[in-house]
DNA sequence: ATGAAAGCGCTAACAT
DNA sequence: ATGTTAGCGCTTTCAT
């Protein structure tokens, strides 16, 4: 691999000259430039970016760390950060921590100094405390109750639950549950407040399943309790689209109508759920916006501006399908 | 940040003494080790990664190179890569190349020299002298009539193919269509070889449908012509599950019924087939033997060994589920 | 406009 | 066992 100094003395300069062509500096003297260009393509010149970064004290890549790749939402979101930070030509480097606070710290942590530029992070199960030993700048995915100088960027999760509930409870559903609580997934939390006020609000209240995992599997065992409860409900909100799978799935393996006994929303619009028989009504967020939003404010940090923490909350919408108005 | 020679300097010993330590070099004296460490802690020292690899020549990350991650089948083994990658303490860098020849090359160069220690590539339309400029060790993913010197992972696409519409002879089935033909993409080319040759076998033919993207939008519109076409299928293989989920869609919208009318068998195993309604027959790759494998083999060229090019031929199953034998 | 040389933080060869 | 030093490939003063 040829270097800027076998591009420098082929061309008969220094590698000053070299680093000034390759970089666009203006002025070089038109002969001197031409015979660089020359030598450039004659060695196959590309530059040491390590080396580059070692000297610019950059990295040129940044980190997205997400719970797992096979959660549909996370894949699309991680497909629509490549994309963004493309725009700012950084490369991304993706971590997955299952969704356990072990991971999440163990992922913070390989991503030592001078591996990345910054991290995008989608914590789950993270403490305040975990964030001590970070390095770069940082920006959250989704609502957090840590209180920490870090940027945000998410949707009202509670709104959004509301929403959800709401609209369950205008379709004349009284006995609403809802499938997802997590004892520290922050997001589940919110979920969940949204859930009981919504019902509040209607002088109600409704079961709550616990789930351990965010999968099909574990909305599909949920679903299937509560359908054998002896009072089962008429309407499930689940805190995302794998769960709400699973959910149909078990409704469908009892016989169970989806609307006409049971009406179901789930949360993400994962592309899946629109395909799906019935089609599966869900809060659909702005992912390409959160993707855009949370690169764009890494990118401002990394650009060294001190600015304060801030929080971007981005749109979502209630996506009717036939799981709620079959 | 603290580097090295900060410690060094607070800990009274020199640099190389300071570098032992923290690469594990048995031979310290006990006194000097202890004072490293607690300089070492004191001072919060990480290792510079880019400086670190910059001498050693690696850079310590890998790069993986996909359609799309909106794709499940790309999603759920990338998450794979990442994991088998760890075990190599390897980082990943996710390119997609939304399975143009354009975006593949364009991840090609991207990932110049200098980037990655190498790369593990599903490319779908690349030809062969877009390798050219390729810096590193590469792994391919898939089957590829390239001829190239490179090592190979992938399953035996026209075999999966064959063993596909065999199952939907042997239930009897007679008008068998083929969704997926694509003008540049390998693997179509295999799994519709596949299908000919399966249907030949049995004295038979049947209509292909050829569609732009792997998508569910694209099955959907495809199962539609087909459908409405004066002599619809009996039966359809899908090359991949998302051209499936957009099949069963079509079919459920026109009130034919699957498996009943027409029976549907996808490629790939994604998990939502399995929780669909009806649940999907398919093709079932070992994702996680190809990740590992792929991994392993990029590994050993990283190492410098001079090995010939390998193609590792990973099994596949025929899932059957409610779609072939409801 | 360009060259010489220092230095980013680290490892490894060499010396002691 | 540990210190000294060169050098990975690049950018960037500082001269000229």
């Amino acid at each position: 691999m040829a270097t800027l100094k076998d591009v420098a003395a082929l061309a008969g300069v220094s590698v000053k000259t070299v680093s000034n062509v390759v970089n666009g500096y203006a002025f070089v003297k038109p002969d001197n430039r031409r015979r660089v260009e020359e030598a450039l393509v004659a060695t196959g010149y590309r530059p040491n970016l390590g080396a580059r970064n070692l000297r610019r004290g950059r990295t040129g890549s940044l980190a997205l760390v997400v719970p797992e790749l096979g959660i549909p939402y996370f894949a699309e979101l991680a497909g629509l950060v490549l994309r963004a930070a493309r725009a700012h030509d950084w490369n991304v480097l993706i971590q997955q921590t299952l969704g356990t606070r072990e991971g999440e710290r163990e992922a913070l942590a390989a991503l030592g100094p001078h591996v990345v530029d910054g991290a995008v992070i989608s914590p789950e199960a993270l403490r305040g405390t975990d964030f001590a030993g970070v390095s770069g700048p940082l920006v959250l995915l989704g609502e957090h109750p840590l209180d920490l100088p870090l940027d945000h960027v998410g949707i009202d999760n509670v709104e959004a639950a509301r929403t959800a509930v709401r609209h369950l409870l205008d379709l004349g559903r009284r006995r609403i549950a809802a499938i997802g609580a997590h004892p520290d997934r922050a997001t589940a939390a919110q979920r969940l407040r949204g859930h009981r006020e919504a019902l509040a609000d209607a002088g109600l209240t409704g079961p709550v399943a616990s789930v351990e995992h965010y999968h099909r599997r574990d909305g599909a065992a949920a679903m299937a309790a509560l359908l054998d409860s002896p009072e089962p409900p008429d309407a499930v909100f689940c805190f995302n689209d794998l769960l709400a799978a699973g959910a149909l799935r078990a409704a469908a393996d009892r016989g169970v109508r989806v609307p006409g006994d049971v009406a179901v929303v789930g949360f993400d619009d994962d592309e899946a759920g629109a395909y799906g028989s019935p089609s599966l009504t869900t809060i659909a967020p702005d992912k390409a916006g959160i993707a855009r939003a949370a690169v764009d404010l890494l990118r401002e940090r990394v650009d060294g501006r001190d600015l304060p923490p801030r929080r971007v909350r981005t749109p979502f919408r209630l996506r009717i399908r036939e799981s709620t108005v079959g």
